[in-house]
RNA sequence: GGCCCGUUCGUCUAGCGGUUAGGACACCGCCCUCUCAAGGCGGAGAUCACCGGUUCGAACCCGGUACGGGCCA
């Protein structure tokens, strides 16, 4: 085995890249990062029903996304492609050939029918289960003369029958051992021709000089099976580390029943790349105990497989969206203005130059809505009334603050305030608001509350004295004046 | 059914024979305050799944049980 490491992630594009994936891929983008070796992308489309091109399109440009990026794969090429599996049938017929030499695989005539019939009697008996053998008995003459005949026949592994226990050197569990008596001679290639799962993975992990296999725990009871394969082509057996799987909140399978699970669909809901990176690297793995927030370049500074935990992790969305805010106010106005643009778009509040148009008033709303986001999806509702020239105002905060007796004194004082400003900035609007509570001998709260609604519409908004300044005078007076005739 | 894996606050986790069992999210209170947030301070929350054993001493080591999960049938 070569001291060069090298990983690979090998999705099958028959869906969305669903979190879990998501996680394992990372894994190995931070391990392989982390170590200077190489990452390699392998798509899995051995199931021609489900697979398609537009999914392994979306996977990749979900892995993007999220800010990985890898050293061979279906878009890039490299040494050992190709990273298809369907293009890699003569690396399947290589190996069967070869292990066909040394016999380590043997051709099964059995039918369904006679399989079947094999079954229930063990069932009624007391067998270990598992294929019975009878073709790995059969006289070589015979065999050849019935595979010449063309009859109908699926390769085996022939386990070898002086194997020891299996022990599987695991970087998260350590090592765990299979009992060799458990282990039959299951199918390596179909009748058809087509190599089964754990044949064509070792086969291609074994061909792309794979060193650590990094993937989910639903494939740990596979290992020894796989083990054996490389065994009889007389390949180094990988590291391997099994990670635990991802549940929802009730401790089954996470399911859209819970919320978003593909990386879509948390970009779609206004979630950072950088957020769910470091959500899912933390979600089963430790820098220090301590540390939460670990940037990407942290991440691929640091990343072990030593830390990473055994027990399967319950995907938390309240740490996702506390997470997801932390980042969103480390980006800081700019950044979160180009971000956030976008949506604001979308919603139809502003044209598509907008942002270029007048960066300093979006600088002015990012800082302003930074603190308040968890995720970009809710700026729309928060910034709206900063876009339209009427605001609709919520009755019941009409109720608590307008039709109360001396708003319209408050408004009017308002307006009469602001309109003579020289400068329109927050401060200066702020000074002049100020003087307000005093002069009308009414609470300060109140007098605020007032004037926000009018502005606003609602009870909660941005800051009052930044959203007038970002409203402009002829919008702000207008409110003002309109709100009058709902006032007491 | 066989084999394998897992079990520390509600959740993610630290811990790797001697700790007041630490941190983060969520939760509660107080402060700040034009609302909402953010921020600061403080609080509650874990008989370390259970039962035995080894040891002067066990969340940590060993055995079993229970519950959850996976793979193969």
């Amino acid at each position: 085995m070569t001291d060069f490491v090298r990983v690979r992630f090998a999705p099958s594009p028959t869906g969305a890249l669903h979190v879990g994936g998501a996680r394992t891929a990372i894994y190995n983008w931070a391990f392989a990062r982390r170590t200077g070796g190489m990452f390699v992308l392998r798509i899995d489309d051995t199931d021609p029903g489900r697979s398609t091109t537009e999914n392994t399109e979306q996977i990749l440009r979900s892995l993007e996304w999220l800010g990985l990026d890898w050293d061979e794969g279906p878009d890039i090429g490299g040494p050992f492609g190709p990273y298809f599996q369907t293009e890699r049938a003569v690396n399947y017929a290589a190996a069967l050939e070869r292990m066909k030499a040394n016999g380590t695989a043997y051709p099964c005539f059995c039918s369904t029918a006679d399989l079947e019939a094999k079954r229930a009697a063990t069932r009624a008996g007391a067998g270990t289960g598992g294929y019975d053998r009878t073709c790995r008995r059969l006289d070589p003459t015979v065999v050849a003369a019935r595979l010449t005949a063309g009859e109908p026949h699926v390769w085996r592994l022939a386990v070898p029958a002086d194997r020891g226990d299996i022990v599987v050197a695991d970087a998260v569990r350590g090592e765990t051992v299979f009992p060799a008596g458990a282990m039959d001679d299951y199918v390596l290639v179909r009748q058809d021709g087509t190599p089964t799962y754990n044949f064509a993975t070792v086969v291609d992990d074994a061909d792309m000089k794979i060193t650590h296999v990094i993937r989910g725990d639903d494939h740990l009871s596979n290992t020894p099976r796989q083990i054996l394969v490389y065994e009889a082509l007389g390949r180094p057996v990988p590291r391997f580390a099994h990670l635990s799987m991802i549940w929802g909140a009730d401790g089954k399978k996470l399911s859209k029943r819970h919320g978003a699970t593909s990386v879509e669909a948390f970009r779609d809901q206004g979630y950072l790349p950088e957020a769910l990176l470091n959500y899912l690297a933390l979600l089963g793995w430790s820098l220090d105990g301590e540390t939460t927030i670990i940037p990407p370049e942290v991440l691929k500074a640091n990343f072990s497989l030593e830390r990473i935990s055994r027990n399967p992790a319950i995907f938390d969305f309240d740490k996702l969206a506390w997470m997801n805010s932390v980042y969103i106010r480390e980006l800081g106005p700019d950044r979160l203005a180009i971000r956030m643009f976008p949506w604001i778009e979308k919603a139809g509040l502003a044209p598509a130059g907008d942002l270029q148009a007048r960066p300093d008033w979006y600088r002015l709303l990012a800082s302003l809505v930074a603190e308040r986001l968890t995720r970009l999806t809710e700026v729309v509702p928060m910034v709206r009334y900063l876009f339209s020239d009427e605001v609709v105002i919520d009755p019941a905060a009409a109720e608590k603050t307008l039709a109360v007796r001396g708003a319209g004194d408050v408004l009017r004082a308002a307006a009469q305030v602001l309109a003579p400003l020289d400068r329109w900035t927050a401060e200066a609007i702020e000074t002049s608001l100020r003087s307000l509570p005093e002069t009308l001998r009414i609470k300060p709260k109140q007098v605020f509350q007032t004037i926000r609604v009018a502005v606003s519409g609602s009870m909660v908004s941005l800051p009052l004295f930044e959203s007038i300044a970002l409203l402009g005078r002829e919008r702000t007076l207008g409110r003002l004046k309109a709100a009058q005739s709902l006032a007491g």
